[in-house]
RNA sequence: GCGGCGGUGGCGGAAUGGUAGACGCGAGGCCCUCAAAAGGCCUUGUCCGCAAGGGCGUGUGGGUUCGACUCCCACCCGCCGCACCA
């Protein structure tokens, strides 16, 4: 008899073929299928089509699509769609590099992703496939942008934006990492002053915030998207400069410390520095200044050890509670992108005007005294941050605790004019254009006659042109294409040009999920009806790395699109699942470490369902983990151990006839085989609702192992039975082989069989290990019944020989029983 | 500095306050074989002991509890995010 070889490549082609022949995971928006109550929306993030598939990706779709089959052995019917993010900077320098045009070189990209993804049997409805480069798919991102520019939502805007040399384009504030690089290319930034598109996302801060309450999302996840947010509330404190009868606002945190305010400083960025000391003896120093401020990396400028530096501008403003003239300065711990680009500076209760009140000399005045307004007051040490009492400010607030004092000064200042309570935002408008080719194009005209005109509908897409040179050259490589660029005014017939930037890619990203439920309709972006059926999503998928950009951007979206009547929901994802990466040896993959995995190479060597397992099975998904090429020969060897006793039980048993019962009344063996597919069901089934793969997949491995030790001492039927159980529950983990095993086994196609019921009967067994303890230290363990009650368990453990030896000649304080678990004798 | 997460064998990792180390990797021994590969069986936290058994053991120090990897307090270390945000 030649031995059973398990055959990954054969067994996965076959399956694989059959699935694509069938059309077998493609779902329909039937409107009548039992409704959005029966339907799952399962969704992976969209890949970036760059070269080919990477480990993280295998990690990614092996995730999702574990969550996919069990909905659908639920009963669920899931839409499980794949598309590309294919505009992007990559493919664009690509093309810069070697001439080949960006949609050639993503055609071919996409080509191999998904030639990749099918080899791993990821069970995706391929077809709503879309691409964002795709005129049928920008025709709508394009449609969004102009249905936000109708409502004011995007908009034009002169601003000092972040330009990256390398890149020679505009960056969001988002790309630009903390030191001050591109997020690209890993360049200094520069600041430019330019004209700019912007979406307004600024107005839905508010409810971008309160709303993270509502979704199921990891929280760090949320906590990210707070911080970034950034909202702080406080007030906004009007100073003004009498001698040029100019109000300058400022946004405070602290009102309560408002008397304490000795002087007052400005950003180098603010537009009415220059203005404040033209023709004075300060404008100079003040200029020069200014430049070397502006030049500085946002490195430089934001490490908080910096020595304060600024210089005076000469003028006062007048403090509005107790009208003290205070000098105003320029510096650059000030920033014009937060609150109103100025600042009141109190010395004595903030860590950075203390600092800067020091090297300049500049008066400090305790208001706050920590000792409540004790004589010891000026003992204390400055600068002070804490909560206390106000002391030096004026008979009518002195000795208030400063919390109270807060709103009692707002209120005053609001009376008086001079203020009003204030909520700021880090959070900034999102800038969208940008200055490249590879980009949907931005559907807006120029016209002399008319300003800024929509692209009328009927006229989108605006579609891309082709050209030769991509080269950046400081402005859209599409102001080049001549004639595409000059076209006729929809509105007056007259000459206009067409806008020549295009948009972030986070755009197009930004509601690609609305899409996938509608991807055909040449009418509209969507039908509400499709949208009804299918969203929010149910569970989205993706790397942490998304956790601000990507998740805030398509949540505005979506909250403006509802504003707009387009959606009737507002939050996309109702639960987010974050995976970990993928390292080698520690490190992080790349191409410079020379430590790339790929994971096309591993399954050929062992086959998609090995390298899937895996990458589930090292450990929590929600955690790095380390790849380990004997860690995937481990579970290829599982899954060849599993098959190959599949197989000969198949063999010995015959032809199946329909999916294996379970006898009833099986004893002996037959019996604990029974019990440990049952306790297998029931771990998997709760394993996979926590997302916790790793020991589900763990269970299954428990469940064959008891197989091949009991596999020649219980009833072949049985043995059959457990088997095609082990295949049912690995299934969502390992498709091909669990379907080619299912077949032998049951005849049936797995994935058309309900997920299977754990019998609680089977799950309670009669007897059971009782741990016997003494002071809690583990000493005997002897067989109980489990109706025994508390006393015969007492009584059961006192007899264990190690217990008594451990009990005897000491005194039984107490004893403590915990049926079906444990009985612990406390002597003394 | 602020916020979040984590620290368990040689390694990845398991453990609703109740047998610490499931499952896997690696390692060692054995079987099969002329031999190897593949496969199978056994051992594997650590120390003492021939064994039975016992001591120790989840970053450190305390605490709560009959009982703590798990809860509380303080601290050390690591990772991630934010950071001159007024």
């Amino acid at each position: 008899m030649t031995a059973l070889q398990y055959d990954p490549l054969q067994i996965e082609a076959r399956w694989q073929q059959l699935w694509a022949r069938e059309r077998t995971w493609e779902v329909t928006n039937a409107h009548d299928a039992g409704g959005r109550s029966s339907n799952a929306y399962v969704l992976e993030m969209l890949p970036y089509p760059s070269g080919e598939p990477h480990i993280g990706h295998l990690k990614c779709y092996a995730l999702g699509d574990a969550i996919a089959h069990f909905n659908r052995r639920l009963g669920r019917r899931v839409l499980h769609p794949m598309g590309y993010d294919a505009f992007g900077l990559p493919a664009e320098n690509h093309a810069i590099k070697t001439g080949v045009h960006p949609r050639v070189s993503t055609a071919e990209s996409i080509a191999e992703f998904q030639r990749q993804f099918r080899s791993w049997g990821v069970s995706i409805d391929w077809s709503r496939e879309l691409a964002t480069s795709e005129p049928s798919y920008y025709r709508w991102t394009q449609w969004i942008f102009l249905e936000l520019f109708r409502s004011g939502l995007a908009y034009r805007k002169d601003a000092a934006v972040k330009w990256c040399p390398f890149d020679q384009t505009v960056l969001a504030n988002e790309q630009v990492d903390a030191d001050g690089r591109c997020e690209r290319c890993g360049n200094l930034v520069e600041v430019r002053q330019l004209e700019q598109w912007f979406l307004r996302i600024t107005d839905y801060a508010e409810r971008l915030l309160n709303d993270l309450d509502a979704i199921d999302w990891p929280a760090n996840v949320k906590t990210m998207q707070r911080n970034w947010i950034g909202r702080s509330e406080g007030a906004e404190v009007v100073f003004r400069c009498d001698e040029l009868a100019i109000d300058y606002p400022v946004f405070t945190t602290r009102p309560d410390t408002l008397f304490g305010a000795t002087f007052f400083v400005m950003a180098p960025e603010h537009p009415d520095v220059m203005r404040l000391v033209q023709g004075t003896e300060h404008e100079h120093e003040v200029h020069e200044y200014v430049n070397v401020a502006l030049n500085e990396t946002n490195e430089e400028r934001g490490n908080a050890d910096k020595p304060k530096t600024g210089v005076p501008l000469g003028r006062t403003v007048t403090n509005p509670v107790n009208g003290e003239q205070i000098p105003m300065y320029v510096a650059d711990y000030v920033l014009m992108e937060y609150g109103t680009g100025a600042i009141m500076a109190v010395p004595a209760h903030d860590e950075r005007d203390y600092a800067f009140a020091r090297a300049f000399d500049l008066p400090i005045r305790r208001v706050i005294d920590p000792a409540g307004g004790s004589d010891a007051a000026d003992d204390q040490p400055l600068p002070y941050t804490g909560d206390g009492v106000l002391v030096n400010c004026s008979v009518e607030f002195d000795g208030l605790p400063n919390r109270e004092a807060l709103g009692e000064i707002v209120r005053w200042l609001d009376h008086e004019g001079k203020g009003h309570a204030s909520v700021n935002y880090k959070l900034r408008d999102w800038l969208v254009s940008r200055q490249r080719y590879w980009g949907a194009p931005i559907p807006i005209l120029h016209c002399d006659e008319c300003g800024l005109v929509p692209v009328p509908d009927d006229q989108l897409p605006v579609e891309l042109p082709d050209i030769d040179d991509y080269t950046p050259k400081g402005r859209s490589p599409l102001a080049a294409a001549e004639d595409w660029v000059n076209t006729t005014c929809p509105q007056c017939d007259g000459p206009a040009r067409r806008e020549t930037d295009t948009m972030d890619t986070f755009v197009d990203s930004s509601w690609y999920f609305l899409r996938y439920c509608d991807p055909h309709n040449e009418l509209a972006a969507w039908d509400p009806e499709a949208l009804r059926e299918w969203m929010p999503v149910d569970q989205y998928i993706g790397g942490v790395e998304h956790a601000i950009l990507h998740l805030m951007y398509a949540r505005f979206f979506c909250k403006a699109l509802a504003d707009l009547g387009h959606l009737d929901f507002e939050e996309p994802f109702q639960a987010l699942f974050t995976q970990g990466m993928v390292t080698k040896d520690g490190a992080k993959m790349s191409k410079s470490r020379g430590n790339v995995v790929s994971p096309a190479s591993i399954v050929e060597r062992v086959g998609a369902d090995a390298a899937r397992c895996y990458i589930l099975f090292v450990g929590p998904p929600d955690q790095d983990a380390d790849w380990s090429d004997a860690g995937v020969e481990g579970v290829h060897r599982f899954l060849s151990r599993l098959w190959r006793l599949a197989a000969e039980t198949a063999e010995r048993c015959g032809p199946p006839s329909g999916a294996p019962e379970a006898d009833t009344g099986a004893r002996g063996d037959d019996l604990v085989l029974l019990r440990k597919a049952h306790w297998a069901t029931d771990k998997v089934s709760g394993d996979l609702r926590r997302f916790a793969f790793n020991t589900a997949i763990a269970a299954v491995m428990e469940l064959l192992n008891d197989c091949s030790r009991l596999r020649d001492t219980v009833d072949p039927q049985m043995l059959r039975f457990a088997l095609a159980t082990a295949a049912s529950l690995l299934f969502p983990f390992a498709p091909h082989v669990c379907a080619d095993i299912y077949e032998r086994l049951a005849g049936e196609r797995v994935w058309e069989a309900p997920w299977p019921n754990a019998d609680e009967e089977l799950l309670e067994r009669d007897v059971y290990e009782l741990v016997c303890q003494v002071n809690g230290k583990l000493r005997d363990r002897v067989e109980a019944a489990s109706d025994a009650s508390e006393d015969e368990l007492k009584q059961l453990c006192l007899a264990a020989p190690n217990v008594q030896a451990h009990v005897d000649g000491k005194q039984i304080v107490k004893e403590v029983v915990v049926p079906g678990k444990l009985v612990n004798v406390v002597v003394r």
